[in-house]
DNA sequence: TTGTAGGCGTTATCAT
DNA sequence: ATGATAACGCCTACAA
């Protein structure tokens, strides 16, 4: 039981005295305790036990410069963030993987556009050691921010870039395979014998989105536009756009939904129409998230990706560059991730 | 343009020979500007904004002894923590209010119960100068631990207490009306001629789940057990708990839901049945939770709690505490917030 | 009103 | 292997 003594927090200073030692020894033993002799190194975590004694992480960040904590941006201004299961899982990756580094974790939501200086500010005040960004649109002001900031980023998602924004190169990112998972999806609309494949897409300033359109439109070279939709990758978004295509081509007989949120409410309207899933019209997703694929009527067909997994790599790379870089401004490696075809009831 | 140095950051130090003052002018100027004269404060304020100064917190907190950070605390192990909109929509307005105070969010995910151990020492290490906790479980050890470390925290829902896990008073927290709104809720279905009105509860072990079925026993005083089934709050626990009432009570008239995701399941159950909606059986939930009670077909019949003003409120009490206490000790006030009918399509 | 100087709790560089 | 001691960048009496 450590003695949580009224007020004052016991220092290093005290561990040192009570273990009859030197401040110097006592910060090395709580530091790993490397180099200093086994009798000396149990004397001291004796007196930490007894003390209860807690580092003080603003005096240790001080002498450091490290503080142990990264930013996680969520620049997404509705609801989405968290109803879309994407980024929980996302986050609870990174979560997951920044703990077993020691690592906190900082929330930054951004409200509006007026809410970057805040982030800027925060960045360049030096709370963090790096960023972790997510699902930036096309001119996304962060990425000008973190370079400017000198704040390492991992990107989750390409980001997209408008030309003078900033610049390419030196960006890292987690992104999946949404070109060939799109593709793959596509084929095998293609294969159960589907003709007029129409897809649903998600918000075009979104790299993911365009990725997906683009991995439709390497299937079908000649897509009649008509079959296009695009969506906002909310259910509602979803449901307005399959009205909006079955208006245009009655004659559809498959959907690829750019996200499985559209999807569903893309079967919710199918099922409004009396148009049966996959008889009438076949229809697959894309993420598998769960509680919506799964649990959907009937179960999606859809392209997996390990997002928690994405979540992971994305910690995993910045943590890296922190460890390695310490200055030398290296800048992580982009990593794109596999997807996979579930296949289940709706096509 | 603020010039980023390569490397060195310039410091208060810079700041205040560039414009010709002491530290100590400097530092006043920085925070606020009392007791200045007006030119010297321009010459500082434009010496910051030429060397682009941002001041270091880790420097300011091991003198102040505050870190302008505030931890949230998400006590759920499974994937509701995100994947219910609760959940996000709290954040969101604790979020807003953090801000409003220059206050950082840093979020903290309990996995598994080893975590707390984890919980315990960030919090003793004083990373943060208060804590924000949801979502907690009848025996959740986060109270006796902050307890223990002294963390001045506002829980979100009334937490539960078993004899000795802690003790109880000088606990703040915010939770809706649950009790008065289940009681709502279930008058409704009454004034409506129904009078077989089963409950589909939320696990037992939260206090919020307790409460609304508290509430329906108000009104339904000598309600027949059978038609009562605890699920988890989720949509699929929703579907269970429906199938499992129907079984027991096919006579039933009504279901008051104890909340929007669980609605929804008993919703797809009832569907699948042949059971029209409200027709055959009203149903009622408890939420309002966007995306999910408007968009539920048909569109949900449920309680409304402010969410996102919950969570203001939470962060509110808690910096008041903060600014007020800084070592009193001050408990802040706990607050039951309202609930109100939303009458739509289902009941 | 302004400046001087001490100290917040650590880590890190030296000697020893 | 261990111990002084000087930073780290800021705030805040206290003095002027």
């Amino acid at each position: 039981m450590p003695e949580q003594l009224p007020g004052q927090r016991p220092t290093l200073e005290a561990v040192a005295e009570r273990a009859g030692v030197s401040r110097a020894t006592a910060s090395r033993v709580v530091n790993g305790g490397e180099g200093v002799r086994a009798h000396l190194v149990e004397k001291v975590r004796e007196a930490v036990r007894e003390l209860g004694y807690v580092p003080n992480p603003a005096a240790r960040a001080l002498v450091t410069r490290r503080t142990g904590a990264v930013a996680v941006i969520i620049a997404e201004p509705e609801i989405r963030i968290f109803s879309d299961p994407f980024f929980s899982r996302q986050i609870r990756g990174i979560s997951k993987e920044l703990t077993a580094h020691d690592t906190q974790l900082v929330l930054l939501l951004v409200e509006d556009r007026g809410d970057y200086d805040r982030i800027e500010r925060y960045l360049a005040g030096g709370h963090v050691d790096g960023a972790l960004a997510f699902s930036l649109h096309t001119d996304d002001p962060l990425p000008a921010i973190a370079r400017r900031v000198g704040m390492p980023t991992v990107y989750g998602g390409r980001p997209g870039w408008t030309a003078g924004s900033g610049g390419h190169g030196g960006v890292a990112y987690v992104d999946a395979d949404n070109r060939g998972g799109a593709r793959e999806a596509v084929r095998l609309l293609l294969d159960q014998g589907r003709r007029r494949i129409a897809h649903i897409a998600g918000p075009l300033d979104q790299t993911s989105a365009v990725d997906r359109l683009d991995g439709y439109r390497d299937v079908l070279l000649d897509a009649d536009p008509a079959l296009i939709a695009e969506g906002d990758f909310t259910a509602a978004g979803g449901a307005e756009a399959m009205a909006a295509l079955l208006e245009r081509c009655p004659d559809l007989d498959a959907v690829f939904a750019a996200n499985d949120l559209m999807a569903t409410g893309a079967l919710r309207v199918l099922r409004e129409r009396g148009l049966a899933v996959p008889g009438d019209v076949a229809l697959v997703g894309f993420d598998d998230a769960e509680l919506v694929a799964e649990s959907a009527d009937p179960p999606l067909t859809t392209v997996r990706q390990d997002i928690e997994g994405m979540g992971r790599l994305m910690a995993q790379l910045l943590l890296r560059t922190l460890d390695k870089a310490q200055g030398d401004r290296a800048v992580p490696a982009s990593v794109i991730t596999p997807t996979a075809l579930v296949r289940r009831d709706s096509a």
